[in-house]
Order: structure tokens, then sequence, then C-alpha cells
DNA sequence: ACCTGAACACCGTTCAAGT
DNA sequence: ACCTGAACACCGTTCAAGT
């Protein structure tokens, strides 16, 4: 019924990827993966080729949220310590600002990111740019005598947590303001 | 088929939500409508009669969630101010740790606390105890001059980020022994 | 007023059969 | 090696019919 031509698919992996990722943002996190072989005009069964189940499927998408992540991360160099510390915080809350449901997949338990391996790798990287600039404002003078790695995870924390309950709608009205930068001045001073 | 005797349930919505609280905790905030209402010996249809949809049904479980929440944060009352605080951190945690999925569906963005009117209500009692805190705090000397309900967001944001960053297994080897209440040392310094 | 039974459209997943 | 077609068990949801 299919010609040869079209029956294999030039790169299906990578395109299913992208195509998750854009009904990701559309649909939210419950994205179907016949939804999206249907959209690729292949067949349900196709995406089992490629990923072994639904879960690494997801983690996939997820896995390629956090290099873009770690992308977004990479900024503020050319600042001074503190500066850059603020900028990277800004960054984070932007990322997830603008990408609110692959955000949530990236962190959601359900075991996208958990066991996948390649997700846990990128992750790592992340949260080595986050340990870097942390270590950068302590060793300018910055809460000094704690230990740095804490002291990243409670920085991470606050930005994780201020990313949630923002994008959940949960933020009180008068706040919603200060969600670029002006956060960490609450604990940072 | 069915004696008039089981027909109607005593009070099937309330079973429902019980039910459904304990399903949660087992097979996580995915669980299936229809799997409730069968272990309850009842029909697939049945729910319909007394929850609009499945966002309506878990919208009434993170309710449930809030007003358990609210109850779990109210303490440390006979404490200095500083160490209600803690207390109120430490009982936070606590709370998330305990009740994994049941915390994650009440900060879901998936609409199920959004519009749901009394998951609102609830959500706003607890962050009101959260506020509370904060100012008996700040009125016996800590951050002054900062706006009372941007510093419990900001607090909120570290115990919400900490909360969900420890539960999906995320948290840094080192540093997961100190999740009951020496966190907040790091920033309520 | 509340519940059932049967149906519908959807879903993840499997597997023999096609290219 | 990669994809299809058809099937299976599951799901949310609807609705006429039962109590």
């Amino acid at each position: 019924m299919k010609s040869a031509r079209t029956y294999h698919h030039p790169d299906l992996r990578a395109t299913l990827v992208a195509e998750g990722l854009r009904q990701l943002e559309r649909v939210g996190t419950d994205l179907s993966l016949r939804a999206v072989a249907k959209s690729l005009g292949v067949s349900p069964a196709a995406p089992f080729r490629h990923f072994a189940d639904r879960a690494e499927f997801m983690g996939a998408l997820a896995a390629e949220g956090f290099v873009q992540f770690t992308l977004a991360l990479t900024t503020g160099r050319e600042f001074e310590p503190m500066e850059a510390l603020k900028a990277l915080g800004s960054a984070y809350l932007g990322f997830a600002r603008d990408h609110p449901s692959l955000y949530r997949l990236m962190f959601s338990a359900a075991g996208y990111s958990l066991n996948h391996p390649a997700c846990r790798e990128a992750a790592n990287q992340a949260f080595g740019t986050l340990i870097n600039a942390v270590t950068r404002a302590q060793n300018s003078g910055w809460k000094p005598g704690k230990d740095e790695i804490t002291l990243a995870t409670a920085y991470w924390a606050v930005l994780h947590g201020w990313a949630g309950i923002s994008g959940d709608g949960l933020m009180p009205p008068g706040v919603t303001a200060m969600d670029r930068g002006e956060l960490l001045d609450v604990y940072l001073s």
C-alpha cells in the first residue's frame, strides 16, 4: 500500500523527538504517542522500534530538554561573580517560563528522568553549571564557610520552587513582578 | 441483578475520594477513575454522578490534600517565632516526603488545583499559615523592611523546590541529611 | 435521585506479516 | 532493519435503561 520510498523514514527517531517536543508544549505532559505517530503519517506501532515504551520516549524528550537547559544556563560569564549568579537565576526562570511543559517533564518523578541515563547525565551537567557559578560567588566572598554543594542545592531549590509556583499559577498577586532576578535579592543579600 | 440494598451506596462521593487518595499513593498521579470505581464494586459510570469529569475528581483529592496539609503546617505555635518558622518548614518537608503523590497532585498545573474552587481556598488557607509564621518572625526582627508576602512566597519557594528536588530523587548525595530543617539555616541566617 | 450496561473513541503495546 | 495492520486490554465519557 505504501511505496518503498516513504516506507522507511529517513530518521524516524529524531523526527519523533522533534514532533514530541512540539506536541508537549501544545497539549501538555500527557501527550499521546499515537498522536505523535499519526501527525508524522506513521503507524501507531512505529515508535516502538525506536523506544522500548512511552516512558523511554518521554525520557528522550526530557534529555533533549536538559541539553537546551544547560545551554540557557551558560550565561553571565562576562559578569562579576555575584551578577553572574543572578544572571543564571534569571536565565533559569526564563527557561521555565518559556517551556513550562518541558520543564515540568524534565523534573517529573514519573521515572522519565530518574532512570533514563542520557537524561541524568544532561541533568548533572546543568547542575554542574550551577555549582560553578556558586563556587565563583563564594570565592568572591559570598556565604563563606558553607558547603558549596549544599549552597548550590539550596539555590537550585529556590529557583525550582519559584518556577513551579509561578508556572502553576499559584503566585500571589503582588509578587509576580519580581520573577526575573529580584527574587534572589530576598535571600542572596 | 443487584439488590436494592447495595444499589445505592451510602455516600459514594466520600468513598470515592477516600479510595482515590489510597490509590493515589499506591499507583501515582495517573491513577484511573475506572480502577477506583472497580475496587469499590461500583460501575465505571458511577463516579460521573458525583464528579463532572476526571479533572474535578482529582481536584477533590487535591482539596482534601490541602486541608490535611494546612493541619500539618499548624505547628510550633508554642515556640519562639524563629523556631516556629523552622518547625513549619520541617513540617512542610515532612508532609511532602510522606505523601509524595498527593503533594505532587496538589501542585500540579494540570488544572486540578487551578480552577477547582474548594482546592484554591484550601491552598490559600495553607499559604495564610505560612504568612502568619513569617510575620511573627519579622516582628521579632527577622529581615525587616521586606514585603512580608514576598518574603513568605520566597520561603515557600525554597520549601517547594526542596520538596520537589528531594521527591524526584534528584538530591545530590551529600545533601540528603539536612532535609528536616537545617536547610533553612542556609538562607535564614 | 442514583446506579448499571453497553457503547464510543481513544490509548499503550504486541506480533505476525509486509517492504 | 524497519514499518504496517490488526488485535488486545485498558481508559474517560455518554446515555438509555433499570432500581
